[in-house]
DNA sequence: ATATTAAATTACCGATCGGTACGAAATGTC
DNA sequence: GACATTTCGTACCGATCGGTAATTTAATAT
């Protein structure tokens, strides 16, 4: 995981994952079947590892401004996050894939948005977000900015303005 | 440049592009150096031929909305970018590329970011954009959503949720 | 028409990929 | 302790990569 989340699943060679982590090949294959299967397991891991604490920032109860703030902030200064998303750079190349990781990527990615759906019905219930665009839509714009923020975090683009960037794409969601 | 462009320059090697061309490896060789003296030079061509487009459209001097409005139609539903932008595949895979056309990549890409600062000092000046924020960070801001939608495109997402998201990042700029 | 040069292609190089056949070591069973 | 079974790793497979040596083809000069 470490290996596909530092560099990118596309440059990682599972030669190279079982010499770092000093593990035959046959002994990986009969784990995980293929390449297929072992990438979808580390997608797995990643997900309940790293992906869920975003899903508990949603769920928790906070303000519209205050989760965004926290969400900007993620994205844009978390040092766990200093090499980008690993969910986000498989998502990037999807067409890469195996068929069983592919159809996590689009699992995981509809739970996301979803995600950010409830957040945002909940946030419009409690009365801060003023709801003058759809839910669906703004959910999917939300969560395509987050994205962009974490890939550029994977580029090494400028903190300070990735976050730039991210405060202005977000402002739209906030009462002016 | 066209199976760089449709495909994936990363997902393309030269000995299928030998194939596709009809043309030998060595001469393809003996025209270019290696691969990375391919690569830039596609880009190069690539450049001239669409990239100069979208330069067209920002030093016209039309009006703020109606360029935004070119810009966002150009993304999010012109036919010929229907496989996405073959600048910011190579943009987006830019560790993978050889030292010649990386830096070709960072040329235009700066280049980019100067044409979106000319468009807005002039749209500032022309008094149609409220300039309530500063002409960089808002260069860069429109040359990172411009490239998300592209790219968006490329992984054939609905045009409509393209544009929805675009017309909603770039409303940030528009008088309300 | 022949000799010389330039151009282009065939056929190959070592490296690396994802994946596996097969023998060696460890474990369990009587 | 002898034998059956499962576990594991070495050493390999064919395919493909970027790149090139060597030979044939084509063009040109004499």
């Amino acid at each position: 995981m470490q290996a596909y989340w530092s560099e990118d699943p596309a440059d990682v060679s599972l030669n190279e994952i079982c010499k770092r982590a000093g593990v035959s090949k046959p002994s990986l294959y009969r784990g995980f079947g293929n390449e297929d299967g072992f990438m979808r397991a580390v997608l797995d891991r990643y997900a309940e590892q790293v992906l869920s604490g975003i899903f508990e920032v949603l769920s928790k109860q906070a303000t519209l401004d205050e989760t965004l703030d926290t969400l900007i902030n993620f994205a844009s200064r978390d040092p766990k996050m200093e090499t980008g998303c690993l969910f986000y750079k498989m998502r990037a190349g999807k067409h890469r894939l195996g068929p069983l990781t592919r159809q996590r990527v689009e699992e995981i990615d509809a739970t996301a948005v979803r995600a950010y759906e409830d957040f945002l019905v909940a946030r419009r219930d409690a009365g801060d977000w003023a709801a003058d665009r759809p839910v669906g839509s703004t959910a999917r714009y939300l969560s395509e900015q987050i994205a962009l923020a974490l890939t550029q975090r994977a580029a090494d683009q400028d903190k300070d303005q990735i976050q730039e960037t991210l405060e202005l794409a977000l402002s739209v969601l906030r009462r002016r």
